[in-house]
DNA sequence: GGCTTTTCCATGCACAAGCATTGAAAGACG
DNA sequence: CGTCTTTCAATGCTTGTGCATGGAAAAGCC
């Protein structure tokens, strides 16, 4: 109820469209040569670097919705950049691979995703802003914690 | 080309991360409460404190495409929260007016909003921090310059 | 083993965003 | 003035997102 402090509002204000510029100006850098969309390449290296892997393993990883990343691996299945085979031990999931194309999809982003990174904040801030800006921004990229003025009273039980 | 420095990596994670948890913590919070989302808030405030306007000017202040504000326009004069009216000294225009619903609904979320602010960042980066963290946003929150490198063959002409 | 519950993933449906285009008024220019 | 260009705003169409649900396998529990 109490109105946040005046840097609150600036902080906040600024995160947002600093965030907004940077994830604009990489995606439309991306799109301009053709390419898919940051959330491809995260796909990518994250299973080029795990090897393969499950659907429910890459979730928690790229912090997208079940269905979000359900749909967005039938997208890069079908062009062809991934393959999803017959998971052994359980029939309930796949396991996710990359193809060739998908390996060179991969690198082929990199150097202009790099590119745009470099442009959009490698670019406009000093070094050692930057590393207090990663250090400032480390409690807030994580996941907000539940609720701690919650009264006592018995809550049900954890399962 | 090169790659990134770390911290630029470092930096260009969380600011994504963060950025994203404090959208889906406000939005969310807004929404469990039968409220609308943030991008309502800002229009309403904006309308509030500059009085009736027209598309045109909103857009700039709030960094939406065009077609986006249209729609979203769209969406709050059915909700019954806002008025195109036809614009007096320009006929392909209208001005954007508040209702007093509008009204109601910009105070009723602004406690709402403000709490999930709060939570999101004012809770968890101490004051000093969140001056610095603003500090060290401002260039990114600002457009990202139209390339510098160009070489200086004949460009067409500035309009 | 049968039963319920939980986990894993897909999907139908409604709504929103992106992109291109249209329509109409305003402005610029001869 | 007539014409051409620019500005303002909406909209058709396609694609993506959110939300709820479905269906099937696995895990837990008598």
């Amino acid at each position: 109820m109490t109105m946040p402090a005046a840097t609150t509002l600036l902080a906040w204000n600024r995160l947002l469209r600093a965030a907004e510029l940077a994830e604009q100006h990489c995606s439309a850098t991306l799109q301009s040569l053709g390419l898919p969309p940051p959330a491809w390449y995260d796909v990518l290296l994250t299973l080029e670097r795990s090897g393969a892997q499950r659907p429910r393993d890459l979730q928690g990883v790229l912090g997208l919705e079940q269905y979000a990343l359900s749909r967005l691996l039938d997208r890069m299945v079908k062009a062809g950049l991934l393959e999803r085979t017959p998971c052994p031990d359980d029939a309930r999931g796949h396991t996710l691979k990359l193809t060739i194309e998908g390996l060179a999809m991969r690198a082929a982003m990199w150097p202009v995703f790099a590119a745009a990174i470099e442009e959009a904040l490698g670019a406009r801030v000093g070094e050692e802003d930057r590393a207090a800006l990663a250090r400032l921004l480390a409690p807030l990229a994580e996941p907000i914690r539940p609720e701690r003025c919650a009264p006592s009273v018995a809550r049900p039980a954890p399962r």
